[in-house]
DNA sequence: GACAATATTGTTACCGGTATCAAAATCCAC
DNA sequence: GTGGATTTTGATACCGGTAACAATATTGTC
């Protein structure tokens, strides 16, 4: 008669394993595995007592010994650049809550706009063995790039639509978003239109709006003048101070189209402090559609991106993939589709 | 002469094991692990063949097996309320900030507001064996309860401080923040001061800020009058809503207390539309410091709540009961401060 | 009622690490 | 140079599950 196998004595109280629960019930441990993890491969009767005894023990599955054991977790990590952003915020929640339902656990990492800290963490991610990574980003160091191959991880990448794909994409493009905003501006007669942006992100998400504002202007026939562009950082100030500049350098702007942030929100406002009528001295143009672009006045026109379907959308794809292993959605690029909302400010 | 002992023929080529590193270093397995976890404890010379070892093969550690065999994990879990909230966003930043510095990684998952979905989001990090909890709640079932304390993980909770803690709790008092910014009112001269609050959330958060606002009714000679108390929902439209409500039973209100989320800045929106003065016509206060409040005109009056601190605080305190073993942190309190910020709507 | 097919349960080895203790190497003082 | 203390390395069992296969029980068919 085997004793006790483990004379381990400092056994916490917490927890009970699989081997207690089958001793109670008088089954082995493969049943009360089975019982749990597959209810249909087992008999009713050892069903309901495995079920007692978890019940009465207060049994809590390991999942660590199940992933370790079976070779696959239920966890997906996501790094965002940012986890204070209003604008990732709404993406997070629409993977939260599609992965949710499937069981699945979120490990969440912030990058700080940095693809070094963002290699590091994936790193972290891998060597928790994520079944899947969400990726706010399309700019990677080489090695994160190797070492996600390696892993033959299935990976989301959001936030633009890169050139080259590491796997598959959710994203709208920043290109064609900043292009449909500017020649909705174009349109609507303006001629002078600066273009205030974020510097504190040199991405491609910056890049690429950037070439879409380009491309609009010159399918609108319109010069390109570099002191309409500008450059600034985040919040409300910053918008503010957009205006600011652009009118000190070019007086005869008559439409400010912000990319990114609030910085709308900030421009609004600076235009309320000087007196000044929006649109009718300057038009005003937001990218992302925050609560608040509504409720200001002049309500303000932007852009409307699915942020939410986006996370979603990444949330299922990677499931399929995950669970299903629906490897026709190995390289598959999701472009999804935004709105210019036309309101009073432009 | 053993040979290879696993004749597992589908080896994924994604995952060096660590005794393939202590083959190609030629040393044994244990002396990896010794290397990567305690370098101390291993010559130099050895060390150096070991590392080697681990870049040329591309060895990622695999922390799965890890926390199994040494039973201890590096996670800790987070249930937020809500992720989309901009509130709790600052307060996981914090933590996160603190924890990343360790080398933990974060769960995420939302309660949206319901202590059942809590219970079963813990049961859920329960099983992923965190090594510690962080609850932005302090009302739970009493399964969750049981479950935690059977698991002996430290917890700490946010976001209010309950009569009876479950562990360690780092959080302002909703009460006396309320009471601080009614007082406030009161002796600026207000007398009809009504409060907004969100129904959305019957919570002791809800309760006790409520609770703080009578109190300071009391201690100031103002009669209580339910009318003077608005329930509403979130969201700008809703602090539009909860001015047109009060206005309308109570025409003499003099000042609004919005006691959650933006509602304030909505109740200043629709005093501009009425073309109403603040704070000449109505008072307008916050209880929360969002960057907007700084950028409107008026600028609004509202309480400074240390929310990053709060989750930074929280780390701290975890990590050094998981690490330190830092047990006369067990049941400890901390009261954070919180300040009225005077500006110009009240 | 006999036998093959199927469903149910159990046995054993292993997932990839680490705790533990034993063995070997190195150090130190006298 | 010797013996004991200390440091460094290794062998083995085990963490708590599951895969794979074996053994047993049940079912269906003619």
């Amino acid at each position: 008669m085997p004793r006790q196998k483990s004379p381990k004595n400092g056994r916490v109280g917490s927890s009970a394993r699989m081997r207690d629960v089958a001793k109670r019930a008088g089954v082995s441990a493969m049943t009360v595995s089975r019982a749990l993890k597959e209810p249909s491969k087992v008999s009713p009767e050892m069903l309901e007592r495995v079920l007692n005894a978890v019940k009465e023990i207060g049994y809590l599955p390991n999942h660590l010994a199940s992933s370790l054991s079976s070779n696959r977790s239920t966890t997906i990590g996501l790094i965002v650049p940012s986890i204070d952003n209003s604008i990732y915020t709404q993406t997070v929640k629409g993977l939260s809550d599609v992965i949710k339902r499937s069981g699945f656990q979120l490990m969440i990492a912030e990058s700080g706009y940095d693809t070094n800290e963002e290699e590091e963490l994936i790193t972290a991610f891998l060597t928790h063995r994520v079944s899947g990574l969400v990726l706010h980003s399309t700019e990677h160091t080489p090695q994160a790039i190797q070492k996600i191959k390696k892993a033959e991880v299935p990976v989301v990448e959001n936030g633009n639509i890169p050139a080259q794909p590491l796997d598959m994409v959710v994203s709208y493009s920043n290109h064609d978003a900043a292009y449909a905003m500017t020649m909705h501006l174009g349109r609507l007669g303006y001629k002078n239109i600066a273009f205030a942006s974020l510097h504190s992100t040199h991405n491609d998400r910056s890049r690429d709006r950037l070439a879409g504002y380009h491309h609009a202007l010159r399918d609108l026939g319109l010069e390109p003048n570099p002191k309409l562009i500008v450059e600034t950082s985040r919040g409300l100030a910053a918008g503010a101070e957009a205006v600011t500049r652009v009118v000190h350098s070019v007086p005869e702007v008559d439409a400010l189209f912000c990319a990114g942030d609030v910085l709308a929100v900030g421009a609004l406002f600076e235009c309320q402090r000087r007196g000044w009528s929006v649109p009718d001295r300057i038009a005003i143009a937001s990218f992302d559609d925050v609560d608040l672009l509504r409720h200001v006045s002049p309500t303000v026109t932007t852009l409307r991106l699915p942020r939410y379907d986006i996370g979603e959308r990444s949330g299922q794809m990677l499931l399929s993939r995950i669970i299903d292993g629906a490897e026709h959605l190995r390289g598959s690029v999701v472009d999804v589709k935004f709105e210019v909302i036309q309101r009073e400010s432009a």
